[in-house]
DNA sequence: CTTAGTGCAAAGCGTTTGCATGCGA
DNA sequence: TCGCATGCAAACGCTTTGCACTAAG
């Protein structure tokens, strides 16, 4: 690590970059925030967020919390995500890599395919500009297959394969 | 018409066969959330389906409507989407379409390439089963295009194209 | 006859807003 | 000094929950 700039380096840069571009004034908590979602570097909600700041002992109010956010997602260093349990998730911009979902036990698993995602970002559209995407596949993991399998009793009597016994997901709220 | 089944009987099929098959009740309050859904083919809220159905003249409670919407999710007749602007949306079965978003006035347009959904939907992963998946491409549409480069003054310091001067979309909440 | 499902209203909780204070420019 | 940004707490609104009642099976 010498000319090599650090992850947090990075983002602060570009943050910087935004916050002179867009006149608005470079706060500690704007930062401090940044460099907690870059440590957590995993999926995170404001919630969480604010949390995790506490307990590092770097007092930023949930307020504060929700207007970086909103701020980083403007710029581009974050992105929202939507997993189907209605909460708000957020990540670090992420580079190239989508989310296998279960539906059952809401479990999420990050994969990366280069070939599809160049595909997808390659397209064109009329009168439209991409700046980002989103691709989230959604279905069942072998556990709860398994699971499913193992206490099924009245199926394969109509027709939609794989369905959870009861009710699936939705974690919060 | 006449061997040809109604979009809404089919509809009604589905449900039917799910609720058989998972040994809850036929109610008519499902069957009405039903029809409105297929009715207003478009993107709904919990809210606006419970509008629409009190409109209608068919009373069923907001409660009801939240658990029907859960219903049919689980059933598969109905998805849930992320636009971005922090509420739940929800969309009858989509057949091969995705959305283009503009993060900049949150204006949604479906579009379709079917070579580009069959390609992502023969993908396989170890252990997880996919059900189906959800693609969302987030951008810049040509109005708000036009609009922000009438309004710059302050562009071209750094780098991020085309970003909306102040803040984009959050419709509700 | 049983009990899942409904309606209604209150509770919950994540998010936003308003205002006084603080601090970056 | 000026005014944007923060902290705090109250307000908000969507969603869930609890309970008594209704009706599907």
């Amino acid at each position: 690590m010498n000319t090599e700039k650090s992850k947090n380096e990075e983002l602060h840069e570009v943050l910087t970059a935004y916050l002179l571009r867009t006149r608005r004034r470079r706060t500690p908590e704007r930062y401090m925030v940044l460099d907690c979602i870059a440590d957590c570097d995993a999926h995170f909600s404001a919630d969480s967020l604010f949390s995790q700041l506490a307990a590092s002992g770097r007092r930023v109010s949930l307020g504060t919390v929700y207007n970086t956010i909103e701020l980083l997602i403007e710029c581009g260093l974050v992105v929202e995500h939507n997993f189907g349990d209605g909460g708000r998730v957020f990540e670090l911009a992420p580079t190239g890599h989508y989310h296998l979902i279960c539906t059952c036990c809401g479990k999420i698993k990050e994969v990366s395919d280069g070939q599809l995602e160049s595909l997808i970002a390659a397209k064109h559209y009329p009168s439209f500009t991409m700046r980002r995407f989103s691709l989230s596949i959604y279905g069942i993991c072998s556990r709860c297959a398994r699971k499913n399998k193992a206490t099924k009793k009245t199926d394969k009597i109509l027709s939609t394969p794989n369905i959870p016994d009861k009710k699936p997901i939705r974690n919060k709220k």
